[in-house]
DNA sequence: GCAGAAACATGATTAAAATCATAAAAATTA
DNA sequence: TAATTTTTATGATTTTAATCATGTTTCTGC
């Protein structure tokens, strides 16, 4: 009885499984992941992990995006990671033996596995490659959060804004139509993003859509001129 | 012919060694470990390695302060992260098997190790433990990044300033009067920290100097008040 | 010890972005 | 569908911090 779930969730038939860190095992190890998870769904604005709070697992987001936040002061939100499907979620706690320091919440309906804590550490204690995997995805998240620190520094709000535009293109893609974005982040919680207020936020946004680099139409934000939104953002001089 | 340098440099007679990643090796691994490392001075100022060089070994930090920089837009400087001595340094780009994306450059005088990163990998590989160690670092400079993002989102200069006094005295501490930081940065380089311009850094300096708060007597800093400081910061509410 | 350079200091001005205020539009719920 | 709340929008004002300007001190090399 090696697989609990139904087969649509069978890790073995997990066609997100190929392209994330779990693509290194075998099909033993596959069917050894598979008996060690168990599966849930969330609803959009549901936590699928709170700050301080204590892993006993590693989240595999099956569908769905999740935004991970931390409460600064005066109660302020920051939105540190955008996570996708393929992604795992809440593994740097979990690997330093300490509480969440930050929320994940989910940005709409999800399917998300945990994977059992301890079957993962004596996964990884077995396999160097899903290890280095591991490592390779908390190295690239280090990366993105330097880059990150550089331009909360040393960029202006319309930088950063035009920034954080290009950086929900390349973290979610468009849509079918090759242009809009393919995630719905409320004009907050981009402001909590890109590190200013609403209203900035807002009035950026509308002059970025006035100037035609983009298109508004509620919260669906379509690229127009991603030429001169990469000029905007600053990138490289 | 196990050891290569003299007595003094050899791995197992390194008091640094047992506060590093690699207090986890027994007595052979160390052995090993020493024959796969050569050891080196860098004068104060010396660039151990450069934005977009490639990584041939990992650095261990035998004595002497390092300072982690990116140049950003308009060649700014952005300090990314403070090493001392005990710190493995080089690690994510080795890991990742890319280039630098900062330059190290060292703050004072110091003595460094290069591990050879074949060596390295294959040590990583048969032993989880090192593997889990060099995995909490990571983790830990990632909480740290993440922090430091919060901390530019939210905070005005004052707060980070006071903030970056507190992180240089939890980094590096204090010399043996127990309050003056063990570390000297220029006004720029603690500018170029905290994420403000040079100017803005001077006059908080003088403002906490004059308001009992540190004491600046040239490049030394004195934490005078480090209740008001921590309130200055504004850490928790 | 001196000359030049670099670092530190401080005032004045300008620019950027937050905050405050109000209102319209959209979404939610009764 | 009407009522209420939330989100988006935009103008006016204030605050913050950058920039510009100038002078002083400290450091460094000769």
């Amino acid at each position: 009885m090696k697989n609990n779930g139904s087969i649509e969730t069978g890790c073995l038939h997990c066609n997100v499984r190929l392209s994330s860190v779990f693509n290194v095992l075998d099909q033993e190890q596959t069917q050894e992941l598979c008996a060690h998870k168990s599966c849930a769904v969330y609803k959009k604005g549901q936590y699928v992990f709170t700050e301080n709070g204590l892993p006993n697992g590693l989240f595999c987001i099956n569908s769905g995006k999740i935004k991970l936040t931390t409460t600064g002061y005066d109660g302020k939100e920051q939105i540190l990671r955008l996570v996708k499907s393929g992604d795992i979620l809440g593994y740097r706690a979990l690997l330093s033996n300490e509480r969440y320091h930050c929320s994940a919440v989910t940005l709409e309906d999800a399917s998300i596995c945990i994977i059992d804590k301890k079957y993962f550490f004596d996964a990884l204690a077995a396999s160097p490659k899903l290890m280095f995997e591991v490592v390779k995805k908390m190295s690239h998240d280090l990366k993105t959060a330097e880059d990150h620190i550089v331009s909360l520094s040393q960029k202006n709000v319309r930088e950063r804004m035009a920034e954080a535009l290009l950086f929900l293109k390349a973290t979610y893609g468009f849509e079918e139509d090759n242009q809009t974005l393919n995630v719905s982040l409320s004009r907050e919680e981009i402001a909590d993003y890109v590190g200013t207020s609403t209203e900035s936020c807002i009035r950026l946004l509308s002059e970025f859509n006035t100037d035609k680099l983009i298109q508004l139409k509620g919260k669906k934000i379509s690229i127009l001129n991603l030429q001169k939104l990469i000029q905007t953002a600053n990138i490289e001089d």
